[in-house]
DNA sequence: GCCGTTTTCGGCCCGACTGTTTTCAGTCG
């Protein structure tokens, strides 16, 4: 059974964090973070590339390339063993506890023997702690306080949940003098923290902050932290002057800026969040907008949804940066519920709702019957909602329906209706609901029978994620991809805040293979046929222009690419 | 550990805030 690039990945990683708790070479540190970081994207599988392709992965040299090797052949490798027998790993939970780094914990286990969080909180309940040098009473009570909202946590928010932590902030901030930078801006599917850029002075928000927040986790004049509904929110003050830079900094990633920065030493100057800095003279260049700075370094604008370190920046100089898919080019929505199975608008509502939303079409995809709980569509009910669209069709609005499905892909890969029923419809979306718990070869031939299907266009939420809630489904998405690049299935990226599935790595790894990109709100409510920003944005993420995506086609073309 | 139109050795992004200190280490973004 090959080894995924996740898993390979979570031990480089497990690696990298060993080597930081022993105290050793940043710089090493990071290589096997990067590394992590770079097969847990890749593209193909790493399992199978030999030592010579390895090495020629930015990255990855002769040593990891080593250790990679021994960890798909062993499951382990010597650098891996040699750290365990040293440390124990336990100890890595604990950098996961704000206000908790690698020195702190190498101190904690070296001098008290504390070997895991448990160990940490009875130790700081007993006040033994504090008898350390270095250390003092409001480092034992942060340490329990860490636990806490590190028990307490769920992990990292969905697009709705930042938005509500952001509605909550609005009343601490003056409309039009900030911005929401960090992964909100860069249209993650997850966010970790809010960060905002405002140009109002800390003397104004630091003490509305105090009576409008959980907690102030530290407050200055230059930034100040608070915590709002558990979440972790930075506000930056900034000089209207320097707001591009400002906001170019906290918007990120931490890979893009280190970029940005190595890009700016190439010049002979200096980037941080004040501006640019001249290495000869020390004179800093200030800029109100992101457009300017990036101008004044000899770069395109590079939309934030870009910012990754993915090659943006190389081709950023060479202003060759893709025209991206925008809210302009969507000419309708490929995955909506109506009251025909569990959503809740009438085909007039949908067709009316599309006319105001200024699409060409919607793709009405209700479940299959299969699927008992949601009171799915049968052959002989599909025949009526044949008549029904054709009526509302018929009443002449500037958006028209399409007759879809979201059949079942069955657990063992046949549709939940026969091929005859799907042939009679414009499109058809195939997606998994049942038996998530298959095995990785399973779940992929599974997928791959669907894919392989005449009938089928579109592959639904790929990998069955909820964000939060439940993780992929094992699967193999580069041989899916590969299938569906053969057959020429489109796949979705589902624009369901809970999915967004697939996220923008598979996109990106898609769109590179010519695969189209079908992007569905799989909205069953009125409200959430917005959420197809959301899509649009994990798209961008996924590097695709138009051409790229499904719904980018005229109507006259998409019933034309389907047939 | 990785990398190289200056380099195969010597670099590797940059700054804010806290706590425990009397000048700075550790952590974080």
């Amino acid at each position: 059974m090959e080894i995924s690039n996740r898993e390979i990945a979570s031990k480089l990683l497990l690696i990298s964090e060993l080597l930081e708790i022993t105290g050793d070479n940043i710089f090493k540190i990071r290589a096997f973070n990067r590394a992590a970081d770079i097969v847990g994207r890749a593209n193909s599988n790493v399992a199978v590339m030999s030592d010579d392709e390895l090495i020629l992965v930015p990255g990855i040299g002769q040593a990891i390339a080593k250790s990679v090797r021994e960890i798909v052949e062993t499951g382990t490798c010597k650098e891996l063993e040699e750290l365990r027998a040293k440390i124990p790993p336990s100890l890595v939970e604990l950098l996961n506890l704000e206000g908790v780094g690698p020195k702190t914990i190498a101190v904690l286990w070296k001098k008290m023997n504390i070997q895991s969080i448990g160990d940490l909180e009875k130790a700081a309940t007993g006040r033994r702690i504090r008898s350390l040098k270095g250390f003092g009473e409001k480092k034992e009570k942060g340490f329990l306080k860490s636990i806490a909202l590190y028990r307490a946590a769920g992990g990292r928010m969905n697009r709705m949940e930042a938005e509500l932590v952001v509605k909550k902030l609005e009343g601490s901030l003056t409309p039009a003098t900030w911005t929401v930078a960090g992964s909100y801006r860069r249209g993650k599917s997850t966010i970790g923290d809010i960060d905002i850029v405002t140009t109002e002075s800390p003397s104004v928000i630091n003490p509305k902050l105090r009576n409008n927040v959980d907690e102030v986790i530290d407050e200055g004049d230059r930034r100040t932290s608070v915590r709002v509904m558990g979440q972790r929110v930075d506000i930056r003050f900034s000089h209207e002057r320097q707001y591009g830079s400002m906001l170019i900094y906290l918007t990120g990633s931490k890979e893009f800026n280190i970029r940005l920065r190595e890009t700016a030493i190439e010049m002979g100057r200096k980037v941080n969040e004040y501006g640019v800095e001249d290495r000869t003279d020390g004179k800093l260049h200030e800029f109100s907008t992101e457009n300017d700075m990036f101008a004044f370094l000899g770069l395109q604008y590079i939309v934030p949804e870009l910012r990754e370190n993915r090659g943006e920046m190389e081709l950023a100089k060479n202003f060759r940066l893709p025209l991206l898919i925008g809210p302009c080019d969507i000419r309708g929505d490929l995955h909506v519920h109506s009251e025909w199975s569990d959503g809740s608008l009438s085909l007039e509502q949908l067709a009316c709702k599309g006319e105001i939303l200024g699409y060409e079409y919607i793709l009405c995809s209700d479940h299959s019957a299969s699927l008992g709980i949601t009171h799915g569509l049968d052959d002989k009910k599909l025949k009526q909602q044949t008549i029904a669209i054709e009526r509302v069709n018929r009443a002449g609005g500037s958006c028209t329906l399409l007759q879809g499905i979201e059949v079942d892909i069955l657990s063992n890969g046949s549709l939940g209706l026969e091929n005859h029923v799907l042939s009679d419809l414009d499109l058809v979306i195939a997606s998994v609901h049942s038996g998530l718990k298959e095995d990785r070869d399973t779940m992929t031939r599974r997928v791959i029978s669907a894919v392989e299907n005449e009938n089928v266009d579109i592959i639904g939420h790929p990998t069955g994620r909820l964000i939060g809630k439940r993780s992929a489904f094992e699967i193999d998405m580069a041989r899916v991809i590969e299938r569906a690049r053969d057959t020429g299935t489109a796949l979705e990226c589902n624009a369901s805040p809970l999915r967004l599935d697939l996220d923008d790595t598979d996109i990106m790894n898609s769109k590179e293979k010519g695969v189209s990109i079908s992007i569905g709100t799989d909205s069953h409510r009125e409200e959430e046929l917005a959420n197809m920003r959301y899509g649009i944005s994990i798209a961008q993420r996924g590097w695709c222009s138009a051409k790229d995506i499904l719904n980018s086609l005229t109507l006259k073309e998409i019933l034309n690419w389907a047939s």
